[in-house]
DNA sequence: CACCAGGCAAGTA
DNA sequence: TACTTGCATGGT
């Protein structure tokens, strides 16, 4: 499939989910450091179980960097107890806040200043950040372009033959960059839609749902 | 009861 | 490089 066929298929099938669903209002987040912890909770765990733990660090005030910085591991771990691997994420969480703190003076201000390439390398080379959890930082807490994607993604997508069924993180983020406008209002909506017919229509056990709006437009 | 959820790192060969 | 396993709660 050539590249001007792919980018008018990959556009419609973002205005029909869009027809469909409506604006997700994505993320689901007041503030750049509540998204930046978001992302890391919600690393495969249902965002449901990630808004508890959200909402018991609110209640500690905790949710600003010198808070979350000085709080010991230990409680951070209780707090966060519902998002599921508490003690891995809560030293995940310190991973990022140490970055910030040693590279940016504790500024996302700053973080964010940085070039969008050499920032996400900068994020991946933090342990427990990997390449979705940085593209949605990039994307949702950072306004920058950079295209999530995500295990819904791969899914979709390779059941309707856009991608292969291994395709890598990175073969699967050049798909839709070589496939799509570089608009960040676009990259923001449209992930947020993916996830959220993955999550209406396409369980991991649906192969072909019959209900999805994107079989319409593939398979004519 | 089994299966899944907006991943990632570490170990093995 | 390509697999496998541990991490863990809560909903269906």
């Amino acid at each position: 499939m050539n590249k001007s066929n792919s980018s008018e298929i990959l556009l419609s099938i973002y205005k029909l989910l869009y027809k469909k669903f409506g604006p997700q209002h994505w993320w689901p987040g007041e503030t750049r450091l509540e998204i930046i912890v978001g992302a890391i909770l919600t690393q495969n765990t249902a965002w449901g179980n990630v808004e508890k733990a959200i909402s018991n660090l609110k209640k500690e005030g905790l949710l600003k960097a010198g808070a979350l910085s000085r709080v010991p591991k230990k409680t951070l771990a209780r707090l966060i107890r519902p998002s599921g691997y508490y003690n891995i994420k809560a030293q995940r969480i310190k991973n990022f806040l140490s970055f910030l703190n040693r590279d940016y003076n504790g500024k996302l201000h700053k973080m964010f200043a940085t070039d969008m390439h050499k920032l996400k390398n900068e994020l991946l080379a933090v342990k427990g950040i990997g390449p979705e959890t940085a593209d949605s930082i990039l994307l949702y807490a950072g306004g920058k372009p950079a295209f999530v994607v995500d295990a819904y993604t791969k899914r979709i997508f390779s059941r309707h033959g856009f991608l292969k069924e291994d395709a890598s993180y990175d073969e699967a983020q050049d798909f839709f960059k070589m496939n799509l406008p570089l608009d960040i209002r676009l990259f923001n909506e449209f992930h947020a839609l993916i996830v959220k017919l993955g999550k209406d229509l396409c369980a991991s056990k649906n192969p072909l749902c019959d209900k999805c709006p994107i079989g319409r437009i593939n398979n004519g």
